[in-house]
DNA sequence: GCGACAG
DNA sequence: ATCTTGTCGC
């Protein structure tokens, strides 16, 4: 099956679904040595008709965290929100905002899960095979598995566990906040996948800066773009 | 059957 | 995700 079925307009959820089960297979979960150069944090904001998004992409350093370079791109959106398949549904803006970079991360940080996934194929899995990059998925909410709650202190992890796997972990990224669910996409394994993320997590925000970044510049544009259609 | 359900 | 002000708490 060609995972560039994925520009379809019209997948079933079994379709879908074969689609995950197949990626699934070619996931490489290997440790990720050392610091990457640059690192590059993905999000999207809907427009108030629910029919258009923004995709934002911010190149961070990842030693300074200085920002080299953002894209975006806007366009319909094709596919609805369904849980489980949100990947159909934002890839493709993704991947055409993706084309206009100039630098090349060696790490993508996408609002979402990775293998914390029922098919272990979420978002974050799911865009690796396109670019062939090391992804990390990070979740502000609960979605499957099972875990103990963390220490409320700042740092507290706790494994997440799903049909006897460890499918990614729970991070408490300050005192007394909601913790942040963190998995592996692909290309890397979940202790790289915490240091990796932690670096980012500095003393204001419950998301780590990399992630934060690209959720502001996506409201941010979204307004600009509203505003100069009235 | 009922509830849960990334963004 | 998005619609939205004030307000409870440290």
């Amino acid at each position: 099956m060609n995972i560039n079925v994925i520009h379809s307009f019209d997948l079933s959820l079994d379709e879908m679904k074969a689609i995950q089960q197949s990626l699934r297979q070619q996931i490489q979960i290997t440790p990720y040595p050392g610091q990457p150069k640059d690192v590059a944090g993905v999000d999207l904001a809907y427009f108030p008709d629910d029919r258009r998004a923004v995709a934002v992409i911010v190149i961070m350093d990842y030693a300074t965290q200085q920002i080299k370079e953002t894209v975006y791109h806007i366009d319909e959106v094709v596919q609805e929100y369904v849980p489980g398949f949100l990947a159909f549904r934002e890839l493709p803006l993704f991947l055409k905002a993706w084309e206009k970079l100039h630098y090349e991360p060696d790490l993508v940080f996408f609002d979402g899960n990775g293998m914390l996934h029922p098919e272990r194929v979420g978002l974050a899995t799911h865009a690796s095979f396109f670019i062939g990059k090391p992804t990390i998925g990070i979740a502000k909410t609960h979605f499957i598995g099972e875990y103990p709650e963390p220490q409320k202190t700042q740092g507290s992890v706790e494994w997440i566990k799903d049909q006897g796997d460890v499918v990614g972990a729970v991070l408490r990224t300050q005192d007394g906040v909601k913790p942040i669910y963190v998995s592996v996409g692909n290309y890397i394994d979940l202790p790289s996948v915490l240091r990796l993320t932690q670096h980012f997590v500095g003393k204001e925000s419950r998301i780590p800066e990399i992630v934060r970044q690209a959720d502001l510049l996506t409201k941010q544009l979204r307004k600009q773009a509203l505003a100069e259609e009235a």
